[in-house]
RNA sequence: GGAAGCGUAUCGAAGAGGUCAUAACGAGCCGCACUCGAAAUGCGGUUGCCUUUCGGGGCACGUGGGUUCGAAUCCCACCGCUUCCGCCA
């Protein structure tokens, strides 16, 4: 959510930065609301001040034996205007929450101005394409072919969108997570998290997917209750409606968690394998850093995530994300993406942002600083560390060997209890 | 799911229709004094948000309603916590 003083004075330039997104957002609307919101507010606020002035009075009068009806009668009349403008005041506010929770964050003025994914920027490579000298195969067939995945049994048991793990895959998986979770928490300082799968409303709003997303997330039918699409989720809510103390920041939280999405106008793409499914396991990271250190934690963050495709030994590139590619919550991205042969080109398997204090100003989350006294939010961040599956799939492709089998990543070794190699 | 009790500042907690909400009292935190330094002790400070013609004004006692001239206080609904009962991995 955008700051509504910052709105009110720099309305040219927020919109100029939100346009930047080819939103054809206007401003003029909220402005407006504010200003009305304003001119009643003063109103009503001037009608209460002399209520409680002579609220005041009442008991005085009473004690020196003075007669009040007539003063009662007219404090009544005043009470019904009052509660008028109240109802008035806070349809407007309701109004106003609505705009802002719909406008986007206003992207960080240095990110290239682009239209599309086309204009996004890339800032580094690192490793080699591998170069096959036989005939390579994709991982649905490499992981049908060895029985460890089934995606043809996930569709029986739920519908398409749905994959399933078998035998070493299972365990493959497992030691990914694992191993994942362990880099973060013993070398990069997080905090591991095992957060609840479902969350309420209000921490979907918080996080920014909703009211504008609701379309892309799975809903409960008896509760008003939502399946995490990630676990920036219930782990940037932790603190929600809290204060922190300002020795605590920047504060590191990673978390494994399944994730659902109802993938909604994306009928078509990535329909084989396991790169686009309703249900697939990631590793997030999410951090709370103060305003003045936010884009250095970024940079941490987005290493964090490459030191984790660097000890699979699978090739990467990291792209900053144009103005039109970024998401909705995010002023600032960059994406990770690994080397799929079967696509031969690379393909998003990491993507880290800083929302600034978008995110902090929805789910209220403060911190006070020492110097100044004064409450302020923090900045949120958060990235993939990484997308399990995704890995996965790259994992089976960029180590398959001529006989269909896989090549455990000697990282992963100490997690599969002695498999070195994925065969029939 | 049923019953009872309880939600007040960073924490514990008092208040039970108006003169106790810049919120008693205790703790924490910050500053000062004492000290070589620390602890202990003493003194002082310490809620947030909105609005403003920068003098102020308003709001908030879990949330939302109601009663009243006036509600933390009375009534209703919802949410959460605790305890007991039921059910359950």
């Amino acid at each position: 959510m955008l700051d509504i003083k910052k709105i009110r004075n720099n309305p040219k330039e927020v919109e100029e930065l939100l346009k930047r997104r080819n939103s054809e957002l206007s401003l003029d609307k909220v402005l407006e609301l504010d200003q009305a919101r304003r001119e009643k507010l003063v109103e009503v606020e001037n009608m209460k001040a002399e209520q409680n002035r002579v609220s005041k009075q009442v008991p005085l009068l009473k004690k020196e034996g003075k007669d009040v009806t007539a003063i009662l009668q007219e404090m009544k009349e005043l009470a019904e205007k009052v509660k008028v403008l109240d109802v008035e005041v806070k349809e407007i506010d309701e109004k106003i929450q609505e705009e802002l929770l719909n406008i986007p964050n206003t992207p960080n003025p240095d990110i290239t101005v682009g239209a599309s994914d086309e204009d996004n920027k890339e800032i580094r490579r690192w490793g080699e394409p591998r170069k096959f000298d036989f005939e390579l195969k994709a991982h649905w067939d490499l992981g049908v072919d060895l029985d460890i995945l089934d995606f043809e049994r996930a569709t029986k048991i739920t519908g398409t969108r749905f994959s399933m793990f078998k035998g070493a895959g299972a365990r493959l998986e497992r030691a990914i997570i694992a191993y994942m979770l362990d880099k973060h928490t013993l070398e990069h300082g997080f905090t591991e998290i095992s957060p609840p799968f479902m969350v309420n409303r209000d921490s979907m709003v918080g996080t920014g997917q909703l009211p504008k997303f609701e379309e892309d997330m799975f809903k409960l039918n008896q509760r008003d209750y939502y399946l995490i699409p990630t676990a920036e989720v219930p782990v940037t809510n932790i603190y929600r409606d809290e204060v922190l103390d300002e020795k605590d920041l920047p504060m590191y939280m990673t978390a494994y968690t399944p994730c659902f999405r109802a993938e909604a106008g994306s009928a078509g793409r990535d329909t084989r394998g396991l790169i686009r499914n309703h249900q697939f396991d990631k590793v997030e990271m999410v951090m709370y850093a103060k305003p003045e250190d936010s884009y250095a934690q970024l940079e941490k963050l987005t290493n964090f995530a490459e030191e984790i495709l660097k000890g699979l030994g699978l090739p990467y590139r990291v792209v900053e994300l144009c103005t039109g590619d970024i998401g909705f919550s995010s002023a600032k991205t960059y994406d990770l993406e690994v080397w799929m042969p079967s696509y031969n080109r690379y393909v998003e398997i990491s993507s880290c942002s800083n929302f600034e204090d978008f995110q902090a100003r929805r789910s209220n989350i403060k911190f006070r600083p020492k110097e100044k006294g004064r409450l302020e939010y923090i900045h949120t961040l958060n990235g993939s560390g990484l997308a399990v599956g995704r890995t996965f799939a790259a994992i089976l492709e960029n180590y398959q060997n001529e006989d269909g089998s896989i090549t455990i990543p000697e990282m992963l070794k100490p997690y599969m209890r002695g498999i070195e190699k994925i065969t029939l």
